[in-house]
DNA sequence: TTCCAAAATGAAAGCGCTTTCAAAAATGGA
DNA sequence: TCCATTTTTGAAAGCGCTTTCATTTTGGAA
């Protein structure tokens, strides 16, 4: 019954196939400072050493430890992206231009979604930071901008949806007013007088600026501002098929509607269609932001492009140039209306309400 | 002139702002191992250090460098995820299921799209395997299964769209066979016998899954495979509108079109409205994916619901359980059509050519 | 051929944390 | 009260890599 100690096993949980850096210096005959150097271009390595470290390597087949390299090097060449929801079809678009970059640069992108909730945005940030990112984007979010602020101080900071001036900090904010404002004024070009509003989620910061700018073009026009004609939403597709509901309910005749998103807007048109309203020769409808998919929606749906995917890479190319100590000055494309086939004149369409 | 040496300057670039786990020791008066230890939960520790501890956290305000845990422990406390693309409707809701897991049980996913493409896909692995992931899911993907079953010897694997089984693998697979064979049927139930199919990427292994459930449907009914309603697609938009045009160049009549995913649908139903055909009094329609904008097309498609978000949840609860030495035993729901409004039974349909 | 600056290399000290291993403190049975 | 256990704690050795800093080579100019 004797308990067998000290046997050959306890080797520590090292795993025995992790080829080290040390390993390939051994079988190079060089120190590892030298392969560090090679690896890292650091320093100039004779070209005899440096064949003997590549064969080594290749041989070995040694992968170096990234984890390692940011602890001793102080730098993890990662950075956080804290996103609202991997799957949205917006924010979707944007992290591919944000992952297309960095990875071009040899940065991993370490997404993490906020749920817009600014508490939870707050863990976000926590959690890239223990994970020693070396700077954050931030689309959007609910987190203040004084926090924002005060981040940018501890590592280079990208934000989107924002204009914000701080050091560390660098803002790309696309103009929403702007796109709603030429939404309104194309329905307006087109005849339409009594133009409906489904506005988005009041707690996004560019609803609100999509709200101003319907009610800018509708006051350059001199068309009278009608809260009968402007619903709330939520930004999702449910809130586009209440909004006509309601807005059918009010008995207020209307000719276009302005959705403050393609989302909503889908939900227009599933709410028209069950009226037996068409679109466009009843109603015209707008949305905003140009999804892909509302280029297939019926009718393929006319809307403010916001250049998501692009939106993406230039907050990447931006917090690679922070990251270099660079003054990055890229700008976000402006708006455009897309027309499409949920528009048209208004000398065809027929009454509702 | 003189160059003023030895200033105060010249701190290493360690940011003055950290603080580690020695600093928290020192001001609570402890040894960095006990303040580890109650940090990880590995020991017992007295009521007092802990409460010294604690204090010196709070006010230091510590955070731990998983980085450095990393290092030390061997672990990273983090999974890597292989997905095709960060913006498609399908896989995003994928992503979101695996985030929401991983991050319950304290772990954080690395995202890396491989773009359907088994180089990348390698890199991809390459990647996260110097980022020292504690394990690999790999949503479908291009991999050979030989690959995959290599790289389940050195960390543990999860892989979607495919029925493997080798140690340290765990595969979780949707059945395409019977989704498309219950789709193709439900057409057959509603009294369709001339059924177009719009076939996906052949390239992707459900494609031809899908392909053959909707062949073992007709045959099930003694409805001839005809080879003149089936059309090549890529799973795209595009495709659907597409086929249309095909098929109706071929002049052969359809009564129904089956499509192999709903991104086609959409396309086809688009397709269908350029030629005034209408859904479903003309022809009806049925998808596959059941994403959740189909709810809300016109109108809104019948399709094969398969739970993207709840792929996602399992599969990085398989992970999870691996990575605690457990066998997992999940399995993806089985198909289900869930049937909206591009599906009508055959007796008022007009006949197309 | 000699010497010295410049270039290449190596030794060693960390990076912040975990984890033996051994020592110190607490516990309790006689 | 004392000693043998059991618990709690601390010292120190890494984890795999980067980065001074010092040493060895090299390459010319003298």
């Amino acid at each position: 019954m004797k308990i067998i100690k000290n046997s050959v096993v306890a080797k520590p949980a090292t795993n025995h196939t992790t080829v080290t850096l040390a390993m390939v210096a051994k079988a190079a005959g060089v120190s590892s400072s030298t392969v560090s150097r090679i690896l890292n271009g650091t320093a100039v390595v004779s070209d005899t050493k440096r064949k003997a470290i590549d064969d080594a390597i290749a041989t070995l087949r040694f992968v170096p430890n990234l984890v390692a390299r940011g602890l001793a090097g102080g730098k993890s060449y990662s950075v956080g992206i804290i996103t609202q929801s991997l799957d949205s079809p917006f924010y979707g678009a944007a992290l591919r231009g944000i992952e297309i970059e960095l990875e071009a640069a040899g940065y991993s992108a370490l997404f993490v979604s906020g749920h817009w909730d600014a508490t939870e945005e707050a863990r976000c940030v926590d959690v890239l930071r223990s994970r020693q990112v070396d700077g954050i984007i931030v689309l959007t979010g609910r987190l203040s901008d004084a926090a924002l602020k005060t981040l940018a101080k501890q590592l280079p900071v990208v934000v989107t949806g924002r204009s914000l001036k701080s050091p560390g900090l660098f803002s790309l904010n696309f103009d929403n007013f702007e796109g709603a404002r030429m939404a309104t004024e194309r329905l307006i070009v087109l005849g339409h007088r009594k133009i409906a509003f489904v506005a988005g989620d009041q707690q996004h910061p560019d609803a609100a600026e999509r709200h101003r700018g319907y009610k800018a073009a509708l006051e350059q026009a001199g068309i009278p501002y009608d809260l009968n004609l402007v619903v709330p939403g939520m930004y999702f597709e449910e809130s586009g098929v209440h909004a006509i509901e309601e807005l059918i309910g009010r008995k207020k005749p209307f000719t276009a509607v302005f959705a403050a998103n393609d989302q909503m807007a889908w939900g227009v048109a599933l709410g028209l269609h069950r009226r037996s309203i068409r679109i466009p020769d009843d109603i015209s409808l707008i949305g905003f932001d140009d999804l892909s998919v509302s280029a297939y929606t019926l009718p393929p749906l006319t809307s403010v492009r916001q250049p998501a995917s692009d939106l993406g890479r230039l907050a990447a190319l931006s917090m690679l140039e922070l990251l270099r100590g660079e003054r990055p000055a890229y700008k976000v494309p402006a708006p455009q209306v897309i027309e499409r086939e949920s528009t048209r004149n208004i000398h065809k369409l027929a009454r509702v309400a």
